[in-house]
DNA sequence: GTGGTCTAGACCACT
DNA sequence: GTGGTCTAGACCACG
């Protein structure tokens, strides 16, 4: 259920935001249930404290989670989100950072297209269940 | 013609070695031609010599440019890609990552497909020309 | 255990690279055994940081070590390698180099493969301990 | 007769050097024979002249070959060479390097041997003739 | 503590 | 002129 893969390059609080992001998306995390403590996910995946605490704190700050002190964290309801324009700008440049691999990689317009959309469903698939 | 970005969260060099790429795509630098040299483009984009080093030799590692000592830089023509099998996870896992940030920004299947195809589109629009 | 010749005419980055290497090859280092921090190694070597970082990125690259951000570098398991055709052609090319450079020191055809073997054994004689 | 590869990462004034010796091995140029004249191997190898220049002055420093002013450059008959201690060291330093690159490709003991004696034959099969 | 990016500037080799 | 190596030192991100 929590994994994070050491070969990814993205940094692992990272990774551990948008495997939490994920399991919320597909409905595994319900809203109000309670998260493993700090210590607790960080021995399951063998990171430092450090590491978790960091995530946590950012899931917090973009209102995913919500922290009681003493009590745990908690899954919050998916708010109606404000768009944020820096994000929007920096999601763009990722994307045609992803599109410019893709097309050097030899991925037609369909394949690219088709690749995103398989990734999409798979990512939501179990939120109808 | 070349251009960073300062607000974004990329390294300098990574942009420079997008910013080529996409320029190759649109057709703007074409096969055979010779790119600014290294001191010229740091220059131009007001960055450090070793900067858009970084992003030549990358961009030779990658076979997307031929680097002739004493000579300059010169854009390779494409080739038919090996596609590497650890590439392509990261790929993926930018990709979800991309698709978790765009659900969240309250995105809908339809509107992310249509985001990444526009970004597509925009990209080699000119290549054609 | 870590050495740099400064009258040998290749760069030290480069030297790194093979000294890392031929001590996985004997054995002294294992896989997973974690390197010399780069600021480590650097003080050990008396030369720059960026030289050895230099160094263990062109090793990760080869997939020759792992670099864990904020942790270390570590030895990978020596995997069955793909045989790039340009490194082919280019070790040729250098061999080709180095029989012309024998043959024109006077050497015979028995005596230079004869270099070559105590060359290799030297090389791998404590793989097997 | 005389090729250059920019592909090969090697100086082009090191790969006219070795190509002039592998001719003169081959017994393609003989003793007393007349080299092209500077000018004219840089039009055949479309390379800058005193990149030429520069090889044929090494060549005369190996005592390879003998440059008459006004007359042009000529082979010399290959002395009794005295072994170079610096040059034996480098030599023995890239065969070192040449090993570990082909070990890593996988290659064996016997592979290794075998593909050097195939170069080496290779390089002088039409001595004899 | 770890590696990663970047700068400024020197010096070298190749064409 | 070109790229390549190296240094010294700063600042940042990650664990």
């Amino acid at each position: 259920m929590f994994t994070i893969n050491t070969s990814d390059k993205r940094p692992i609080y990272e990774q551990i935001i948008d495997n939490i992001k994920e399991l919320i998306l597909k409905g595994i995390l319900r809203q109000g249930e309670q998260l493993p403590s700090v210590r607790g996910l960080a021995t399951i995946l063998t990171v430092n404290v450090n590491t978790v605490m960091k995530a946590y704190n950012e899931l917090e700050r973009e209102a995913v989670i919500e922290i009681r002190k003493g009590k745990g964290a908690f899954v919050k309801e998916i708010p109606k989100k404000v768009i944020n324009k820096q994000q929007l700008v920096q999601l763009r440049q990722d994307l045609k950072a992803s599109c410019i691999a893709m097309h050097y990689m030899g991925m037609s317009r369909e394949e690219i297209i088709s690749e995103l959309s398989s990734i999409y469903d798979e990512l939501i698939k179990e939120e109808s269940e």
